[in-house]
DNA sequence: TCGCAGGTGGTCG
DNA sequence: CGACCACCTGCG
């Protein structure tokens, strides 16, 4: 199968990238590589360490393996997707600045990058995903593709499919969706589908929100991943929980919580959030091995 | 068994 | 406006 290799990677880890919250269609393998499916295509990623040049110069750079891509496909979907052309390690070292709590979340999620998604997907797992469970949401995006989207080209001898457009969606009833068991999410997505169709994507956070079951955590999410602006700071129960343990934020306090991320992360609240989420679940996951 | 999981829309004071 | 609360579903 033909591969792409991307040499000298910095500031890239596929663990960090994928279990970080902001994607569903990637699943980690035995081998601790990811399969997933976007923008169409079916890829497997892994990265591998840099070879020692013998100089002795340490790095955690190392080289990036997209099976089944080739250059073309890089530079045309998954250079963009991968946001490859953001500078992170300025990035961290400009958050890290902020405070002692910035430069924990860093340490633990170092390789985490922002994907660019497809606006349209990210809309649908976002609405899917609200009051659930990351298995669940996997799952019920799987049911979707399979049960209404257009097959792709089979990856490693099994059917692919991709998520249903728009105006798919809208021609269904939710009931038809009964066996994706998205229970009262069903008609969201419906409605919210036949928005879209009747009045285009949303272009910001004010269109996220008017869509029928995006509230300000969905949008939040829609604006981030999707719209890919950066300075939106999803607050969920993960983000309340961090913000109370390491800032000594209420649980409830949601508009004091956007108030400091807004005053102390600015335009790189997106990207913060990410940290801090992925470092409160990695602690919550060391606790209960 | 029943509460919970990456919330939201609807209703009420 | 802010505080409740029901809500599909599957798992521990």
């Amino acid at each position: 199968m033909k591969e792409y290799v991307i040499e000298n990677v910095k500031d890239f880890n596929p663990e960090h990238i994928f279990e970080c919250g902001q994607c569903f269609r990637w699943n980690r393998q035995e081998d601790g590589s990811y399969t997933g499916t976007a923008m169409g295509k079916t890829v497997n990623l892994r990265m591998e360490p840099e070879e020692k040049s013998g100089c002795g110069k340490r790095s955690d750079a190392g080289r990036v393996i997209i099976e089944n891509a080739d250059e073309a496909d890089y530079e045309s979907i998954w250079r963009d997707y991968l946001d490859m052309d953001r500078d992170y390690g300025a990035i961290k070292e400009a958050l890290a600045e902020k405070d002692e709590v910035m430069k924990t979340a860093i340490e633990s999620g170092s390789g985490i990058r922002i994907l660019k998604q497809d606006l349209w997907e990210t809309i649908v797992s976002f609405i899917i995903s609200q009051n659930n469970n990351i298995p669940r949401i996997k799952g019920c995006i799987e049911n979707l593709s399979a049960l209404a989207g257009e097959r792709l080209e089979d990856y490693k001898g099994e059917a692919v499919y991709a998520l249903p457009s728009a105006e798919k969606l809208a021609s269904m009833e939710p009931e038809d969706l009964a066996p994706v068991r998205l229970g009262y999410r069903a008609p969201y997505l419906v409605k919210t589908a036949r928005m879209v169709v009747d009045e285009g994507l949303p272009k910001n956070y004010e269109e996220v929100s008017a869509l029928y079951g995006a509230g300000p955590k969905v949008t939040s999410c829609i604006t981030l991943f999707g719209l890919h602006d950066l300075s939106s700071f999803p607050i969920d129960v993960w983000v309340r929980r961090v913000m109370n343990e390491m800032y000594g934020f209420d649980e409830k306090d949601v508009k004091g919580m956007a108030a400091f991320a807004e005053e102390k992360f600015g335009r790189l609240g997106g990207i913060a959030q990410q940290y801090l989420f992925y470092y409160i679940r990695s602690k919550k996951g060391e606790k209960k091995q």
